[in-house]
DNA sequence: CTGAAAGCGCTTACAG
DNA sequence: CTGAAAGCGCTTACAG
């Protein structure tokens, strides 16, 4: 007996791939008819069809990427560059969440997502440039828009496949998906007044961010439209400006009676000079947050926030990037899409307020549920 | 005058793409002097190879990854499966970072990514033996690590680079990278010791986990090690178990001053017990967690936490990868790279504790960095 | 509906 | 050190 096992033919895995030649010397017919048969194309009658498909199957064959793509086929892969250092991103709970849904989305139609971390706006650019270039990507995510972003004219000139996440109004000629924030803004002032709450304050992040504009413009626009006493208050970026704006507006002659902010990081500020200021929440000011998080949802009391839900907005961004590469290639948009739209035809994000006891008296007392499940059974 | 611009030969793009062809045709050489010229391999003379890399950068020639990959060259891609459902994995803080940490090392290093979402252990499986036998990817690093985990043998059969996160002793033959939890123990342990804690609990989570196992029997080895009085209680997983547990502890004839629990989320059920009890962290209980996140930072006290870094970690994951990777190629380690480790080698990353008020009074009132900033300038 | 061929853009031996 | 050739595994026209 010689040694049957252990001897692999060669190299790494065992033995030789299987190739469509293999199979198409098994079913008699050439490797074409085994091209078009494994990719369900019309040219093969059905009997052939089933037969070569049985023996691909037999056989394991798996299709080579390289080749595929090599003679022309899409490489089922969608890019993102990311201009942030990794510990930024890796701080940020929105990073991991978007990339949850992309990744959801993109599994189940086969693709992958293939990111890049770069340190520059034009190292970024010249990615999108090689990505396309080397063909190692069928389209590309635009992330963290920015006014005047210099990459939207960069991707329009490269006339490939990208999605814009962000707008409105700033995407170029780019199809994008983006939040409703006027639609935020005004869940949370009509929640506010449905409260009896008719001296609101609004301590505002820093204007650098297209949202910020946009909830400034609909939250002014709403205390006209109610006719009640909105007052805003800018407060830069992060936490220490949000509690400085919080103490300012706290020393008015007539302070407001609730207070949403921009941020959890700058709610959460806020909560804190008010606990120290004796304020109690929601009692003395109501609190809201645009940004849920953990730690809107660990604080005493749980703060109200739009819950914009960064899993639904990376699957949504998945989702139509998927329809643009379609619509790119001449394929008709997936099935499940709503009608074909237009390239650039862009696709809102409807936001949800949770409401929780930082507005809502009645909630006080009402832990995050998992919680409360353990303090009622100890 | 015929148009010149806009004209665009055909398709999408501008133009037919630059080869290696087109460079050797300039150059005068074939294109097999331009190969060897652009890989930095020897075979053509400085003087040639200058010129080719000169032609190729003036032609902006990128080379094709799919033939580079078809004619065996590696795809300078890692793959990372998933078998988590995008919410659960968008909820963890962990995740985000982590991947972060990947991605800064593996784009510097040029490779790439990929992910992808399965819902099942089979599945998973699956895109193993898939992605290998279509080349699609160099490597893989596995997440999740579990006892008796059948992803183990699978890869072992494999037989081709796979790097573990988690360990040890559960990585079978393979190479794995796994925060040191012994040492994490003792930092705590050392610590409370020196406040003067002598009676601590220790409320653990599932056994499930290999990192519970390994926490306990240091933690009981530690207590006789000290003469210290260590009481531990199990508390299954989440906030629910947690609560209860801490009730438990604190029904003891005689409570601990200190207790340990093994999460972010535990720590802050067992937090909310402690405040309904009345007992005040730390004077009546010192408070840490085993899990660093937004949510310890964020409490009031901040609760002092073990800081594992998760982008260090998903750096340090990279890192190894890609040495494997290298090593499997024939090819020695990177330069960097401390030694050339034998494939199988784990690699441990050393946790740090960052103490908070939760154990130190001396740092009550000091909230974290920033917010302290803030109520300083308001 | 099926066959034979060319081509995608590289890399890798193998001669000179 | 350089040239000519074969081959990686597919897909896509183009004849029969």
């Amino acid at each position: 007996m010689t040694s049957t096992t252990g001897d692999q033919p060669r190299g790494t895995g065992r033995g030789k791939r299987v190739t469509i030649a293999d199979i198409a010397r098994r079913a008699g017919v050439t490797s074409a008819a085994v091209s078009l048969a494994v990719n369900g194309r019309p040219g093969v009658s059905d009997a052939t069809r089933e037969r070569i498909l049985g023996i691909a199957r037999e056989l394991q064959w798996e299709p080579s990427h390289a080749a595929r793509a090599l003679a022309g086929a899409p490489v089922k892969t969608v890019g993102m560059v990311l201009a942030r250092p990794a510990e930024v991103l890796g701080a940020e709970a929105f990073f991991g969440a978007f990339v949850a849904g992309l990744q959801e989305v993109l599994s189940a139609a086969d693709y992958s997502l293939q990111m890049k971390i770069v340190d520059s706006t034009e190292a970024e650019i010249d990615t999108y440039r090689r990505w396309f270039g080397q063909r190692r990507v069928d389209g590309v995510v635009l992330v963290d828009l920015q006014t005047d972003d210099p990459r939207i004219p960069a991707l329009e000139q490269l006339a490939q496949p990208a999605l814009v996440v962000g707008g409105p109004g700033h995407h170029g000629s780019l199809p994008s998906v983006y939040v409703d924030d006027a639609e935020a803004t005004r869940l949370i002032v009509e929640h506010l007044a449905s409260l009896g709450h008719s001296r609101i304050a609004r301590v505002a992040g820093t204007a650098e961010f297209l949202h910020t504009m946009q909830r400034n413009r609909t939250f002014t626009q709403l205390g006209e439209e109610l006719g009640l006493d909105f007052v805003q208050q800018d407060a830069g970026y992060g936490a220490s400006g949000a509690a400085r704006a919080t103490a300012e507006v706290l020393r008015m002659p007539e302070p407001p009676t609730a207070i949403v902010f921009d941020s959890d990081e700058m709610a959460l500020a806020g909560a804190y000079v008010l606990r120290e200021r004796q304020v109690p929440i929601p009692g003395g000011v109501a609190v809201v947050s645009y940004e849920d998080s953990p730690l809107t949802r660990g604080h005493h009391p749980p703060i109200t926030a739009i819950r914009r839900s960064a899993v639904e907005y990376g699957r949504a961004a998945a989702q139509r990037m998927l329809e643009v590469i379609d619509t790119a290639a001449g394929r008709p948009a997936a099935p499940g899409a709503i009608g074909t739209p237009a390239q650039a035809e862009s696709r809102v994000i409807e936001p949800q307020l949770a409401v929780r006891a930082s507005t809502d008296p009645a909630l006080l007392g009402v832990a995050h549920t998992d919680l409360a499940v353990g303090l009622d059974a100890s």
